[in-house]
DNA sequence: TAGATTGTTAATCGATTAACAATC
DNA sequence: TAGATTGTTAATCGATTAACAATC
């Protein structure tokens, strides 16, 4: 897929924001843009876009630019949009509950095959199309689905101890929104972490120093 | 408080990380730390630590290393911790509720002062210690209480609006959960966005290519 | 063909790391 | 004092921007 070996994170996060911005512009049947157009869009460099984009091939032409759909279709593929990883959701809390029902796994490459929870008197209620299931079954849920990826929703408390249990069941992926530095205990783990106390102190810092500190 | 003009934001963000980092060393009782011991529970360097703290002043001691406690404060300080800027949410589906409850605005330099919906069926409801109050009501809101901060749980399609509204308002700080862009549309604006759809993806990406994407 | 715009190499800029003198 | 560790300068590394030849 990708040219070179190694692809610098910064790249790599700037991907989504491509992918969104080629979305909006298919909606505005828009079917070709140049990188000078999409820099400006985007409010970044047009050498930075062709740059991003020539770590994965040539997906332009010359004296005409990018096709949208195709660039949009390329680099879905790149972010693996068309595959269907199984993945669980720990804690049935507001957070939990409100990622089950607001994030679209199926359109990230990822597909919601379980809930889990502790609450006693949560378990068994439906949560979408799910129904909360005990976290005392873990292990038997796993060992028959195999999930690879795990949403991590849980008190930083609790995180250690569901991280641990994870990994041996075999799942190395995790989106994690509890306070708990995965990265800093585990290794040969893809994780991605949404901190969101440390969001809200960074847009604290920006108020307080009034500097349009923007996160692209 | 910071010694030159012009922090970075690689600095900046790391911020909140060290803080958090501090408050777990300072709940277990440690009063002393080097920045050796530090980079290697928070997986970075020493160098980068005394870097970053040196943007804001000489917290340390030489031979003996940093005060935990005095430095979590000192930290805390520079994000803005102590301050009670007043802050409104807008949108009470499933995310915004999710964060009225779990965020701790407070420990942020946040006060949340209003929650506000247009879904006629929820506005009046109580939520946290709120009363879900009706969008319509945002200028005559915001015109008595100047809310410096607001928190955008909206559907992207009503964004755009919303901030035109808002910005006329005299809001100018954004902490931004819609897929909408402010800062390619606004300047002289403060937004940190929390993209979930890009975040899931940046995931996808990671698992497909497995090589320990991680975010710090 | 002429004009436009890419893909790619080279130059610049900024961030991280290393080194070490200052000093507690 | 000797040992430890900071604060800070210098060296390295990587990411961004600029430039331009290739080519549609």
């Amino acid at each position: 897929m990708s040219k070179g070996i190694n692809i610098s994170n910064s790249v790599i996060r700037r991907l989504p924001r491509y992918y969104r911005f080629l979305g909006e512009l298919e909606k505005q049947n828009i079917s070709k843009i140049s990188s000078r157009e999409l820099s400006e869009r985007m409010r970044l460099t047009a050498s930075q876009i062709r740059q991003d984009l020539n770590c994965f091939g040539g997906f332009g032409q010359q004296g005409y630019g990018y096709n949208v759909s195709e660039l949009r279709t390329a680099i879905g593929h790149i972010l693996g949009v068309d595959k269907h990883r199984k993945t669980i959701l720990i804690g049935a809390g507001n957070l939990g509950t409100a990622l089950a029902v607001h994030i679209n796994f199926e359109k990230s490459g990822c597909k919601l095959i379980g809930i889990f929870d502790s609450n006693k008197s949560i378990i068994g209620s439906p949560l979408g199309e799910h129904t909360i299931l005990d976290i005392d079954n873990l292990e038997a849920f796993c060992k028959a689905e195999k999930p690879e990826i795990a949403v991590l929703c849980i008190p930083t408390s609790a995180a250690k101890a569901i991280v641990d249990r994870l990994t041996k069941l075999g799942i190395h992926s995790f989106w994690n929104f509890s306070h708990f530095d995965i990265c800093t205990e585990h290794s040969d783990i893809t994780v991605e972490n949404v901190h969101l106390g440390d969001s809200l102190l960074t847009l604290s810092y920006g108020v307080n120093n009034r500097n349009t500190s923007e996160k692209k």
